[in-house]
DNA sequence: TGTACATCAGTGAACGCGCGTTCACTGATGTAC
DNA sequence: TGTACATCAGTGAACGCGCGTTCACTGATGTAC
């Protein structure tokens, strides 16, 4: 450790005039925020306050307000790309577990991250249509395409495994957002998604 | 017609002191407003500005701007309930036609009332907790397990109408939101929605 | 039928607020010699 | 190794904006007599 007892590391260090990761820090604190209060009161202004800078200073590493949630956007994509991936690697590549698991990953992931999950999935033209976005997004889905595709193989199911994983895909975000917008409570209360999916994902994917 | 040529009907007339239904024509502009722009980009000096009053005006007739909101919210519900049942009494009650035109009629409500759609099952704690909001979703979910129940009486179908209409909703819910939120539009461009429907159904109700 | 008056539904001006963005600036950093 | 200087990443004050809401008010309506 230097005399002066700083370290490159130390975040919480006193302030400093050049922060080091500001880009990296401002998305951060956009994530955190958008979670708290969801994505319709963000304000730049709020995230700026959290990083510890002035409201000017985004302005050297982002074009507007949109580019940073856009970059919200994209690493929710990211997260949810591999944690999908975790959840078949330990149930069974191409496996009607594994299948599962990656819907269940899905649900866990709108839960864990709703308002991100709402940005990603959501209304929001400015935000969809940039590119981190659009390329995470598709990345995110063709694994699903992937592990149905080996399945219906492994399985001798005939069809379109596109088509399949629409279905799945469909029934399984349908589950996500009714769960996380509080739908279900009204109607079917105390619902048990996960055994939703559960039950419901063999028949999906069997004909 | 009287000498000064003017009707109560006559809503074009040159504008009065009195309106007459000022609060049913400020919901109808704060639908049309939401449809518009998007709920998130409604503000209620717009509505003001479309009825043709002060913005000071509403407040002889709503709280505040959320209780405008949560009125568009409510008649969506209304709305979704009629054009249901509407479609179900065409193909045959407790039918499987009639259930799958249930569902159709959900995403063609969505398509066309996309803004007040994601009102009436997005996020958005203060609009959806008051009563006309609960009431009335709550009303329309029961016409769907209503049909599911004589469907699966009719035909001997064993288990819960309840969990097979949830099942139902939950898959119809996905593709509606995954339509109006363009994310099919990445991943499986021009997709059929309506025969997605069609050929899903018959197994989600079958087990 | 005609008049007096209470009630009601509007007006329009003003408020304080927080926002996104721009500006001229300054302090820190790192490279050339 | 030490110094000069260009570059870069911040500051902080200011801007214009539109919003939701409140206020004292006034014009229209309808009822009692």
């Amino acid at each position: 450790m230097s005399p002066s007892g700083e370290r490159p590391s130390d975040v919480q260090a006193k302030a400093k005039y050049h922060h080091g990761d500001l880009r990296g820090a401002l998305i951060l604190a956009a994530r955190q925020l958008v979670e708290e209060k969801g994505a319709e009161n963000f304000s730049l202004a709020d995230a700026c306050r959290l990083a510890g800078v002035s409201t000017a200073a985004p302005y050297r590493h982002f074009r507007d307000r949109d580019e940073i949630l856009a970059e919200v956007t994209a690493s929710g994509f990211e997260l949810l790309s591999d944690s999908s991936m975790a959840a078949v690697a330990e149930k069974g590549v191409g496996t009607l577990d594994g299948i599962v698991a990656m819907g269940h990953a899905y649900v866990k992931f709108a839960v864990e991250n709703q308002a991100v999950f709402r940005l990603m999935f959501g209304q929001n033209p400015a935000i969809k249509g940039t590119e981190p976005v659009t390329g995470e997004g598709q990345a995110c889905f063709g694994k699903v395409i992937e592990q149905v595709a080996i399945y219906c193989e492994k399985n001798r199911v005939p069809g379109d495994a596109a088509i399949i994983a629409v279905k799945l895909w469909t029934f399984v975000h349908g589950a996500a957002s009714l769960l996380i917008d509080e739908d279900y409570e009204k109607v079917a209360p105390g619902i048990d998604v996960w055994d939703l999916i559960e039950k419901t994902t063999p028949g999906l994917l069997g004909r």
